[in-house]
DNA sequence: GAATGTGAATTTATTCACAGCA
DNA sequence: TGCTGTGAATAAATTCACATTC
């Protein structure tokens, strides 16, 4: 079950609370708690049970009427829902403070997302090594792709020429890209691409400081 | 107009976009373009254009019929909306290699969010300087907003302390705060919290992958 | 008795479609 | 005529409520 699933008529605003679930069980079996119920691990994240089971109900039966969820196996599935089953590469595209904040994140090894490549145009950092091999030139990126499978390109090199290494990583066969340029650039249908905007996270904040105001409130 | 608005009365979901709607606006002003309807700016951002005006009108009236929106006026008016008619001062704890990439990015200072403090709790890196001053120890954080308003936190710290540095963010009198520490942290009404998530994005784009569909298809 | 899984009801968000104005 | 601003219609997401199973 759960991969034998049609991602379409998955909502995307599901996702994310998916891997919110993920990450609360993983710790929950770190304290050894063996089981739980929606009601429970509702409480513990601040959401309404039913929204939890209905988020599982589009991937299957992980659950026992009556009795709840057993964590380990729920974990499990979770996981192989988000694709988790197996591990993903990562290239990092600009080696910048940020790039290279990111190469060494520990989140992401968590759970089996490897960086295997940094790449930058500067010749600055190109031959320099933060981890995951030294930084090779933008120019390599096409042959290094077809030397080895990268799933998804991380990209922080400068607003100005995001657009440009986006359509450069397309290019080379990457079919995810995770943005971390304020740019929003149009992908082929056969690509997803995940826009993460730190400004703009702090307007959301100014917004409602502003007024000292609640969101949904 | 714009700020003496009901804010809780704005869906959560308009202010990230007043946020990308600015970013686009400030762009057509640099490019020496002065007017724009909602249907161009649709094409632009790849929105619905109803979408767009239902958005402005949550704030106002904005624009001239038959005739379209002033670039100027419009930017100067969502940035109003968006609290930046004011800048805001924000301060980085924990200084690992993210808060040190976060301290200098060129993007808040854009839109008048000035980092002006630095927090760690490491001997390691306390007193060294990555911009906007040496690190302080978080022992220090209450006295430095006691004697400067201080508006936002960034909490940067790992995850096993994130909890702890968010209470002592809220303790010391800050009421919003951008958490990159993958875990969700209750604080109480007055403040507002918002989650970057770094993994989850990835398992964002994993779980489409994994089926070669495109979300929302 | 307790908690899942899910149709139905509700709420929220998006889009349509058109009246109103330059 | 052209485009805004907005009620009405539609679509999507959330929550309720209960039949179902352990």
């Amino acid at each position: 079950m759960a991969r034998n699933v049609d991602k379409s008529s998955v909502p995307a605003v599901t996702v994310p609370r998916l891997a919110l679930y993920l990450r609360k069980l993983r710790e929950l079996k770190a304290q050894g708690i063996a089981r739980i119920s929606s009601q429970h691990l509702a409480e513990l994240i601040e959401l309404n049970p039913a929204q939890i089971r209905k988020d599982f109900s589009y991937f299957g039966e992980f659950g026992t009427r009556g009795v709840g969820y057993e964590v380990e196996r729920l974990e499990e599935e979770i996981g192989k829902c988000l694709g988790l089953w197996r591990s993903w590469s990562v290239i990092i595209l600009g080696a910048g403070k940020l790039g290279r904040a990111l190469v060494q994140y520990r989140g992401f090894a968590e759970y089996q997302f490897n960086v295997v490549g940094v790449f930058d145009n500067s010749e600055h950092v190109i031959g320099a090594n933060y981890g995951a091999g030294r930084v090779r030139s933008v120019a390599e990126l096409e042959e290094f792709c077809a030397q080895q499978p990268v799933d998804i390109a991380m990209i922080t090199v400068p607003a100005a020429v995001a657009e440009e290494t986006i359509g450069k990583a397309v290019g080379a066969g990457i079919k995810a890209i995770l943005n971390f340029a304020p740019v929003k650039v149009h992908v082929p249908d056969d690509v997803v691409i995940r826009q993460v905007d730190l400004s703009s996270e702090l307007m959301f904040l100014s917004f409602y400081l502003d007024r000292e105001c609640e969101p949904g409130e």
